[in-house]
DNA sequence: TTGTAGGCGTTATCAC
DNA sequence: GTGATAACGCCTACAA
């Protein structure tokens, strides 16, 4: 049922109707109105969208590219993204790469088809030159289109970012724990070659560094940076004997895991072993004891990405800082 | 940039491009292929996704309602939606409706705009007459526009739904409890006119009137279906006096929303008082004690819900029962 | 205030 | 194999 139909139906022209029940109020008699809108509900008459996009020249989707939308992180963000689109009257194209790179290529040349109004891309980049090119590459290609692109994270895509003090964060933290008294410490560290990973590695002994710390390099466990990955490098760690005061896990998510894993060893938080994070992700309201983390303001995160996208121009690549900061919990109590 | 374009930059018809680009294989000369191939390469172009769908009549979007996305229990839903419909080769439109009943009826209509091949609506219905009809009748005429759908939870909308069983694993959880050696029991109820609160709490109480034990209405507080209703209304509970052996909490989040509150004030779970769930949400590895709960297949939920919207007819309403399955934890040792 | 007509980017049905 | 040409459903000058 087309809008044609409508207007025959109320025995008006095709631009009365069109006029009546979407466009400018102004310019139609209150009758012929009524008569068009009654008609159009007799018929169930719904616009199509897709014609509506096409001689508009644009629509009112902005995607929303994750890796995983069961992460409380993602779905934070995805929260913040999904209330400011909102806002703005668009609708929220979700999609979900499940750690695939090579999917998000894909997803941005579809939202490219489908003229989305605007990207934002949540997902934490790895410093791989490939996987990372494709998708900068694809980026530029939609945005020489009149798309609008934000990221989060890391500045590396080529477009406007909301950038999380990752290094302050990391390094704040450092500080907070050996104001605790804290002198040994080791690292469940992530990927090696994911960057937000390695800001907050590089940071955090950076910062120590500077008090006069040094963290070996067999107190820096690698792994995934996910919550099986922290379970896993903690057990390895633990494995080789050796027993630091405190555990700095890149994000909250890898904390959890190796809260579990100490758990499952018999080691106690923080009796045994002291532990921290990253992120504050809101899983951990409910986690005994209280994780020690930096809090990363996660919705608000996915409001900014979203507003920066949608007031973000052909050119130039602007950045906006947001600001984390430590949160001392129970699992840190000090020494 | 559009096909016209190509095919002038390849010196060809714009039949030959959409050919070439798109469609039938069969039929264009290789050496041709290449030609257009190379010119949509160098201007960059994609196809129009709103005029395809114009032409063809239908997208390829499935939409997806929820009331939170950051609530866990929704993302694990999103992720198994997310998941089934990248099978399917669909786009997901991620819709969150923030508690706000009157925003799905409009959430269903832009999707009717849209032409969205299917809807998935996960949300948990209130007993409330309007807002449901409502519901239910913009859904039905969705579907009368050839569009599928699918419900999560209970068959009250008039379309297929992905049936959890509710009041069956309620009962089962009432007769473990009681097996363990329970036999004072309290209920946070949540919200009066919830139906999956409503069948949780009559399966829960029928089952154990069928053991013998009585719980009296002081016993069953109403409140948030959420992680502050919990907290508030465990705190209501103990301010009554009442010390009951075990409290169940309709929901996962609400339980830990009591068990934060417990905390508070002081009161140990197991150990003062016991405490059970529903739903088993992927926050529960983390929480401490292990909560007694009853397991959903959440991702599967999704999963079901959009193959059975995806293979829906326009007629009829099919039912897919989901089993559930008792899981206890050290939060209800016994005694 | 209302109607007419052209065009948005594709696909598909025809002839050639 | 390839190329005109007619839809698809809607909006919007422009004309009346």
């Amino acid at each position: 049922v087309t809008l044609n139909d409508v207007a025959r139906e109320a025995g008006v022209s095709q631009a009365t109707a069109s006029r009546a029940i979407n466009g400018s109020t102004h310019g139609v008699r209150p009758e012929l109105r009524e008569r068009v809108l009654a008609a159009a509900l007799r018929l169930n008459y719904t616009p199509n969208a897709a014609a509506q996009a096409m001689v508009r020249g644009r629509t009112t989707t902005l995607g929303l590219i994750v890796h995983d939308i069961a992460d409380p992180y993602f779905s934070s963000i995805a929260a913040g993204v999904a209330q400011a689109a909102g806002m703005a009257g668009l609708q929220v194209m979700l999609a979900s790469t499940e750690h695939d790179p090579a999917r998000e290529v894909g997803i941005v040349e579809l939202l490219k088809r489908q003229r989305a109004r605007a990207i934002v891309v949540a997902g934490g980049r790895l410093d791989d030159r490939a996987g990372t090119a494709d998708l900068r590459r694809a980026l530029a290609l939609y945005r020489q289109t009149g798309g609008r692109v934000a990221g989060i994270g890391q500045p590396v895509l080529g477009v406007d970012t909301v950038v999380v003090d990752n290094a302050g964060g990391a390094a704040e933290l450092a500080r907070e724990l050996h104001r605790l008294g804290y002198r040994s410490f080791a690292m469940l560290g992530g990927p090696e070659r994911h960057l937000t990973a390695w800001e907050r590695r590089e940071a955090f002994l950076g910062a120590l560094a500077d008090l006069g710390v040094d963290v070996p390099d067999e107190r820096v466990i690698p792994g995934g940076f996910d919550h099986e990955g922290g379970a896993r490098s903690l057990r390895r760690l633990l494995a080789t004997g050796i027993r630091p005061e405190v555990v700095f896990a890149v994000n909250d998510v890898m904390a959890l895991g190796a809260l579990g894993a100490a758990r499952e060893l018999g080691v106690r938080v923080p009796d045994d072993i002291a532990l921290a994070g990253f992120d504050d992700i809101p899983t951990l309201r409910d986690v005994t004891p209280g994780l020690t983390t930096v809090c990363v303001p996660l919705v608000d995160l996915g409001v900014r990405a979203t507003e920066l996208a949608l007031s973000s121009t052909a050119t130039g690549v602007r950045l906006v800082d947001v600001p984390v900061e430590v949160v001392v919990r129970e699992s840190t109590p000090g020494r």
